[in-house]
DNA sequence: TCTGGGGTCCTAGGACCC
DNA sequence: TCTGGGGTCCTAGGACCC
């Protein structure tokens, strides 16, 4: 069979549990304890990762930690996630996935997908005749590997596209390879929930509820004008998949994910960089919003300088603690400065501010990213070159060792008094 | 279920230009 | 004499993913 003609054969390496498995390993004694990782037990935020020990209680990723305190056995342990760690060791999988196919695609930080085709016969022993099979003991070794190396399990799923690949290696879970055979996918994700299909969420499952729709098999069998009410123009694509269809990205593993993006051929989109806040407690002082939307500003125009783009669209978010939320948004000349973008952000604000009601979370975006040609030292403006040097300190000392909201930070720690050295 | 934080992509109306 | 059509940008909101 030609190269073109072979079906696919995608791989999606998964990490079980990862931010727990990562905390594990730096804290031996959690080993086999329930382990929810999020923040400290009973706060503002959500669980991001829960171990298998505490799901039968139903504890999983995405509800809020008061719920899982609620729910969770008394001798739960909660942690807040440490992202940099959890960097670290994302990376070193990858270093190790790559020594098994050179055709790699990161998807997030605990998924990647591995491309096979074409790697049979590198892989093939004496006697294999199931390329199939090859692969799913390639990938067993893979996973072996690192565990053995790492200390971390994982799962993979194998099939003729990404889709296939992914619903696949979640059904393997936990640390498990579960195989796909080309022919075999509508029969596959027949019987499986809508929710499965990555594309279908809470609200395109409860509307394919509402019209008597559970499996992927009866939404196989939909015609595309049924549903396009509820997915517009992903209809077609949804169908497809759900009847195990290959799409087109299957064979060259699609993009990467801009994230992850060094930058952009192309020019044409480079994503965007946005942080935001929730506050430990509501605030209500105006000008306490507005020292923290000064926080943020600094943080994504660093990250923008960080990453050689200038943007030309600031967005704000606003939550109350009612929770209703909003964005404004304003254009403008192409820049990396907080100097620029800062008092656009207040103005913002004041504006968008109607309501006497105190807020919940603010944040910030910089989107509609450029970049900008080679500029020489003579061109560079006041402002750029400050930012040069506070970058500079930044690079060595991190974010916070230098610029206003750090000054305000370290003001409001020498205030309250609780910190001592 | 009193609901995080980083993203992507889509929709839809209005402005503005030709 | 209230009237076109297409293209592109801006703005606001929402679904989804991990």
């Amino acid at each position: 069979m030609s190269d073109e003609l072979r079906p696919a054969r995608i791989a999606c390496l998964d990490l079980d549990t990862f931010f727990v498995s990562v905390e594990r390993i730096l804290h031996p004694e959690l080993a086999g304890r329930p382990v929810v990782v999020g923040g400290a037990r009973g706060g503002r935020g959500v669980v991001t990762a829960a171990s298998y020990e505490v799901r039968p209680f139903g504890v999983r990723s995405g509800i809020s930690l008061r719920e899982a305190d609620r729910l969770a056995p008394k001798d739960t342990v909660f942690m807040p996630p440490s992202h940099g760690v959890y960097s670290d060791y994302a990376h070193k999988v990858r270093l190790i996935a790559q020594d098994f196919t050179p055709e790699s695609r990161v998807a997030s930080i605990d998924e990647m997908y591995l491309g096979f085709q074409g790697c049979e016969e590198l892989y093939r022993r004496a006697g294999d005749v199931d390329d199939d099979a090859t692969i799913e003991r390639v990938c067993r070794e893979m996973t072996a590997r690192i565990l053995r190396e790492l200390g971390l399990p994982a799962s993979v799923g194998i099939g003729s596209s990404k889709t296939i690949a992914k619903v696949a290696s979640g059904v393997a879970k936990p640390a498990g390879v579960r195989l796909v055979r080309a022919g075999d996918e509508a029969a596959f994700l027949a019987p499986l929930p809508v929710r499965k299909l990555p594309g279908i969420g809470p609200v395109g499952e409860e509307r394919l509820q509402a019209m008597g729709i559970a499996t992927l098999g009866r939404l196989a069998a939909c015609r595309v004008d049924e549903l396009e009410p509820i997915f517009g123009v992903r209809a077609g694509d949804l169908v497809l998949r759900a009847r195990g269809a290959t799409d087109a990205s299957a064979v060259l593993l699609g993009r990467e994910r801009p994230a992850f993006r060094e930058h952009d051929p192309e020019g044409e989109t480079l994503g965007s960089i946005s942080n935001e806040r929730t506050f430990a407690e509501d605030v209500r002082d105006p000008r306490d919003v507005e020292a923290r939307l000064c926080a943020l500003v600094e943080r994504v125009c660093w990250r923008a300088r960080k990453r050689g783009v200038k943007a030309r669209t600031v967005t704000l978010k606003l939550r109350y603690a009612d929770f209703e939320t909003l964005t404004r948004s304003r254009s403008f000349a192409a820049t990396s400065s907080e100097l620029d973008v800062l008092p656009i952000v207040l103005a913002l604000y004041r504006k968008a501010r109607t309501r006497s009601t105190a807020v919940r979370l603010v944040g910030i975006q910089l989107s509609n990213l450029h970049e900008p040609g080679a500029q020489l030292e003579l061109e560079l403006t006041t402002h750029e070159r400050l930012h040069r040097s506070v970058d500079g300190i930044r690079a060595k000392y991190g974010f916070d060792a230098v610029g206003a909201a750090a000054a305000r930070r370290r003001d409001r720690r020498s205030d309250s008094g609780s910190r001592t050295r």
